[in-house]
DNA sequence: CCCATTTGAGACAATGATGTCTCAAATGGG
DNA sequence: CCCATTTGAGACATCATTGTCTCAAATGGG
């Protein structure tokens, strides 16, 4: 069996999204992999990190590629980004959370991009009259972290099924927990 | 100067919510007392993780009472509740990540009794026909939580108001992001 | 099928964090 | 105002984790 280093960085992000002071040791035997091996592709902790922010960075980028932030309506592209999240959802709650390091100042610049993507599908919505103006798309972006990185949680626990995770973000993220008035 | 329990508890669980990481010092030092003095009040990281659990869920639940979780509408006591989270936002930020430690299997009993009130709560709204039913109590719950997480935040990082706290968190997950259509 | 390459297991030293101690300075109650 | 108590700073040993190395076993391409 050959080294499958995405393999390896997935399994990574999936043990640190939920233990982040998890050992060299812990990540290894998570990855099913000795921790000689890990320490040859990815030099330490911070090797590792940075590894991770690189592939989980590029993974969202690919991901938000395909699901078309630009066409349709924003509802609908947020729905497809979310079900597109589904499989990058461990490295975003790692990434969400890692990134709270950046104290000193300097904010990753892929990150800062895909801030900024999704940010600028909530501001669309709410120009386009889809979405409510009174919350800001700066915190609906953090929001959709948070639920994402709570969905996640919820799944990995085995309290929630796998194939309920599109539905169980968009429904709340989008129409709340007040029961609609009954349409027409 | 006396030495403030409460108040070194709260600094830790600030500083723990956004890095897991950091060390005794570095605790210590955000807290604004040596090490020596952390280290004679709490044994070691297990020590300041118990204290932190024990008071965080004292807290919670008394924030809990004070909100009056069985009065009224579900919709008003939810808003209640988030209002009277926000002190406590950083410890439920750090319970909640926390709690994930448990792999064994023993769960922590208090917090298990703060989590029956909360799905308890959503529960209630759902057979009072406030809340749409099509969203499992658990979710809920769960989503509630990262919201919290994801509001103290964004608060900590300055993004936003803390002002806007309870509105942020309410007006999401009451309502969703969906604008409503022009009521009556 | 063989050989170049990679992996896993373990040993070992280096590193960093922690637990523990001492002592001078600060504190605050009586 | 004084003394008992607590704190901060630092030194030091201990402990856990990490970085590094060796070598046998496994792997897979040619």
């Amino acid at each position: 069996m050959s080294f499958d280093r995405d393999r390896v960085l997935a399994d990574a992000a999936e043990l640190l999204s939920r233990k982040a002071t998890a050992t060299q040791d812990e990540i290894a035997q998570a990855a099913g992999i000795s921790r000689a091996t890990l320490h040859r592709h990815f030099a330490g902790r911070d090797g590792l990190v940075r590894a991770l922010e690189e592939l989980g960075l590029r993974r969202l980028e690919a991901v938000m590629d395909e699901a078309r932030l630009d066409e349709g309506t924003a509802t609908g592209a947020l729905v497809r980004l979310i079900e597109a999240t589904r499989p990058v959802a461990a490295f975003l709650a790692f990434l969400a959370t890692e990134n709270q390091l950046f104290e000193g100042g300097e904010v990753n610049e892929g990150w800062e991009r895909v801030d900024g993507r999704v940010t600028a599908l909530f501001r669309r919505g709410q120009e386009s009259g889809e979405f409510r103006i009174d919350l800001s798309p700066a915190w609906l972006t953090e929001a959709l972290y948070g639920l994402i990185a709570s969905a996640a949680w919820t799944i990995q626990t085995g309290r929630t099924a796998p194939r309920d995770y599109t539905a169980m973000i968009s429904g709340l993220l989008l129409g709340g927990v007040e029961r609609r008035a009954p349409q027409a």
